[in-house]
RNA sequence: GCCCCGAUAGCUCAGUGGAUAGAGCGACUGCCUCCUAAGCAGUAGGUCGCGCGUUCGAGUCGCGCUCGGGGCGCCA
C-alpha cells in the first residue's frame, strides 16, 4: 500500500514553508485555506488573515509568498490577486503523477486516517413488527459509515439493537401458546413469515382487548418471560426466529453488511441490567423518585419548568430503554474497548440521547478518550410533505416499497438495455432499483426530513444513484473495447499537454481521500454522494470531449486510457462505500 | 414555557468565513452515420425567512425575531 499525498495537500504545505518564511515567527502556523478555485486549479485565501494579524499588507505578503514559494514540480504558476489571494495552477505533469501512482495502488493512494475500535448501532426493526421507511434510513446511513470507516481504517463492530423485549411480548407468546399449533414456524419467505407474524398480532391484540381472562394471562406472561420460564422463552425464541426471516430478506435485498452475527438486541443487555442500576446508584447518579430510579439534569425540564429525569428504574421495579441503553454503553466500552459509539437513530431521540451519554459520562463511562455521538436522520416525508404513509394512513411495507423501486428499474432496463440477457437484465435491475433508493437516501443532509419519493429516485435521470453506475459502466465500456490488454499496459506521458476537460477530471480524481474523511468527521456520507456526483459529471463532460478510443496520437490515447481506468475505480471504490453496486454494463 | 432540527431558483436539494451563490427535476432551444443520448451544450429562473452585530470579507459565525417540524416521568 503506497499513499498518495493530493496535489491540495502538497500546495498546502509549499505555501505554508513560504508563509513561515515571509510572516514573523509567532503567525507561522498560519493556514494558507487552499480550496479548489474558478479562478485556477487553486486558491489559497488564508494570506488575507494572516498579513492582518502580522501587521502586513496582505497584498504585498500575497506577492511575496508567490515570489518565494517552492514549487516542487507541481505548481506551475502562483500569483497574487485581488486584495491579497493566491491562485494557482499546478503542472500537467503533477496531474498525470498523481493519476498514475493512484492507480498503482489497490487503495487508489487513501491512507488509512482512522484507528480505533468503533460500535456502530443502526438499522434497529422491532420484533414481531413491520419495518417501515425510518429503519430503512438507519440501515442504509449505518451501512454507509460502516463501509467507510472501516475502509478508512477504523475497526467497526456493526450492532443491530433488535427491539426483541418488552410487554407487547406477553400477549405474543400466550397468544402462541394457546393457538400455536397453527402457527407453525417454518422457512418461507419473508412476506408468509410477516404475514404470519401480522396475523398473530391482530389475533393476539383482538383477545387481549375482548378476553379480560386472556389479557390477565397475558401479563402472567410477560412475568413468565422475564423470570425466564422455558416453555415462555420457547415461544418469545419463535418469535424473534420468525421476524429474523423477514428482517434478513430485506437486508439481503438491500445489499447491506448486516447479519445474525450483528444482532445484538435489547435482551442481550437483560443481565447487566441490576448491576447497572446499583452501580449508577452507588456512584450517587441516580437517586430514587417517587419509587423510580432517576437521573436529573438542570436544565432539562418539562412544560410546567419541573425538572425531568432519564427512568433507569420503574417504580414497578422493571427496566425501561433507558437502562438497556446505558448497559450497552457500559458492555460497548467495558467489554468491547470501544472508543467511539455512533447511534443512527431518528432525531426525535434527541433527548433521550443526550440524557444517557450525560448520564454515562457522569458515571464515567465516557469520557475525553471515549465518545458517543448520535446520527441522526430526519423523519421520512411522502411527497406530499407529510409523514410517509399510505393513503389508507398505514405504514408502507419495505419489501414492497422495494419491490416496487425495482420493477420501475427493470422497465427501464429493458427498455435501455437491449444488449443484455435476461439473467443480466434481471440482475441490472436489482442494483439500479435499490441504488436508486439508497443513493435518494444517502444523498441528502441526513438531519432534514426526507422526502421518499419514488418517481423522483426511480426517474433515473440527473442526480440520481444510475448517474454515477452509467458513469462508471461507460469508463468500463470504453476499456472493454480498448481491450483489456491495451489497458493494462497503457501508461501515462507526462510531457503531453492535457485538456481542459483532462485537468478537471484529473483534479477531481485527486479528491476522493479528503472527501472520505470529511464524511467520517461528521458522518456524513451526502458528501460522498455529492463528490462522486461531481466526478461523473467531469467524466462525462470528458467523454463528450476526449475521444479514447480515437484519440490523435498513441501517447494521447493512452492518457486518456489511465484516466478511464482510474475514473472507473474511483468510481467502483465510492459506489461500493456508499452500499451501491458498480455493474460493468448498462 | 424550555430544548432540538430546519428555512437557499416553481419543485427537490448542495454549498470548508473568500472574489460573480450552484446542481438536479420541471420549462424552452439545440445535439446520436462518432468510445453507451440512463447522456451533453445552451436559455430562463434568487431581497440565501427577517433584523441587528462580529469581520477587510457573512448563505456560512453570534444575538434577537418570524414561520414550519419535532421533543419534554415511568412507551421505544
Amino acid at each position: 500500500m503506497t499513499t498518495v499525498a493530493a496535489l491540495a495537500a502538497t500546495i498546502d504545505r509549499a505555501l505554508r514553508d513560504a508563509m513561515g518564511r515571509a510572516l514573523p515567527a509567532g503567525l507561522a502556523g498560519a493556514d494558507p485555506q487552499v480550496r479548489r478555485s474558478a479562478r485556477g486549479d487553486f486558491q489559497a485565501n488564508g494570506l488575507l488573515s494572516a498579513a492582518r494579524q502580522a501587521g502586513m499588507s496582505p497584498r504585498e505578503l500575497a506577492e511575496k509568498v508567490a515570489a518565494s514559494v517552492d514549487g516542487q514540480g507541481v505548481i506551475a504558476a502562483c500569483e497574487a490577486s485581488g486584495p491579497g489571494f493566491l491562485n494557482i495552477t499546478v503542472t500537467d505533469s503533477a496531474l498525470l503523477g498523481q493519476v498514475s501512482a493512484r492507480l498503482g495502488d489497490d487503495r487508489l493512494g487513501i491512507p488509512a486516517s482512522e484507528h480505533g475500535i468503533t460500535v456502530i448501532d443502526y438499522s434497529q426493526p422491532n420484533i414481531a413488527k413491520e419495518m417501515h421507511v425510518g429503519h430503512l434510513r438507519s440501515t442504509i446511513i449505518g451501512d454507509a459509515l460502516a463501509r467507510i470507516l472501516g475502509f478508512l481504517g477504523e475497526e467497526v463492530i456493526r450492532h443491530n439493537h433488535l427491539g426483541d423485549w418488552g410487554t407487547q411480548f406477553g400477549m405474543l407468546i400466550e397468544y402462541l401458546i394457546e393457538h400455536g399449533e397453527d402457527w407453525q414456524h417454518e422457512a418461507g419467505s419473508a412476506e408468509e413469515s410477516l404475514s404470519r407474524l401480522n396475523r398473530l398480532y391482530r389475533d393476539a391484540r383482538a383477545a387481549f382487548d375482548s378476553d379480560p381472562g386472556f389479557a390477565d394471562r397475558a401479563r402472567r406472561r410477560v412475568v413468565a418471560l422475564q423470570a425466564g420460564d422455558p416453555r415462555t422463552l420457547a415461544g418469545w425464541r419463535e418469535i424473534v426466529a420468525e421476524s429474523k426471516v423477514y428482517f434478513n430478506e430485506v437486508y439481503d435485498k438491500l445489499g447491506v453488511l448486516l447479519t445474525d452475527e450483528d444482532a445484538v438486541g435489547e435482551s442481550f443487555y437483560n443481565p447487566f441490567l441490576p448491576e447497572v442500576a446499583d452501580e449508577l446508584e452507588r456512584l450517587g447518579v441516580a437517586q430514587v423518585d417517587q419509587g423510580a430510579l432517576c437521573v436529573f439534569f438542570d436544565d432539562i425540564t418539562g412544560p410546567t419548568g419541573e425538572r425531568i429525569p432519564l427512568i433507569i428504574r420503574k417504580s414497578d421495579g422493571g427496566f425501561g430503554y433507558a437502562a438497556t441503553d446505558l448497559a450497552a454503553i457500559r458492555y460497548r466500552i467495558g467489554t468491547l474497548h470501544a472508543r467511539r459509539i455512533l447511534y443512527v437513530v431518528d432525531i426525535r431521540q434527541a433527548l433521550h440521547f443526550r440524557m444517557v451519554f450525560e448520564t454515562a459520562r457522569r458515571a464515567g463511562w465516557l469520557n475525553d478518550q471515549v465518545h458517543a455521538y448520535h446520527v441522526a436522520f430526519g423523519t421520512v416525508l411522502g411527497p406530499d410533505g407529510r409523514p410517509f404513509k399510505t393513503r389508507a394512513g398505514e405504514t408502507v411495507r419495505l419489501i414492497s416499497l422495494l419491490d416496487e423501486a425495482v420493477e420501475r428499474a427493470r422497465a427501464v432496463v429493458r427498455e435501455k438495455s437491449r444488449h443484455l440477457d435476461a439473467g443480466s437484465l434481471e440482475a441490472t435491475a436489482q442494483q439500479v432499483g435499490i441504488g436508486a433508493v439508497k443513493y435518494a437516501d444517502l444523498a441528502s443532509n441526513r438531519a432534514k426530513d426526507y422526502v421518499f419519493d419514488l418517481d423522483r429516485m426511480v426517474s433515473l435521470t440527473g442526480n440520481t444513484g444510475v448517474y454515477l453506475q452509467y458513469a462508471h459502466a461507460r469508463t468500463r465500456s470504453i476499456l472493454r473495447k480498448a481491450g483489456d490488454e491495451a489497458a493494462a499496459v497503457a501508461r501515462v506521458h507526462p510531457g503531453v499537454a492535457l485538456d481542459p476537460a483532462e485537468r478537471a477530471l484529473a483534479l477531481k480524481l485527486d479528491e476522493l481521500g479528503a472527501t472520505l474523511d470529511d464524511v467520517a468527521q461528521a458522518y456524513e456520507p451526502h458528501r460522498l454522494c455529492g463528490y462522486l456526483f461531481e466526478l461523473a459529471q467531469a467524466f462525462t463532460a470528458f467523454f463528450e470531449s476526449c475521444p479514447v478510443l480515437r484519440a490523435p496520437d498513441q501517447p494521447t490515447r493512452e492518457n486518456r486510457l489511465v484516466l478511464c481506468k482510474l475514473t472507473g475505480e474511483t468510481l467502483k471504490t465510492g459506489l461500493e462505500l456508499l452500499g451501491l453496486a458498480a455493474p460493468d454494463q448498462l
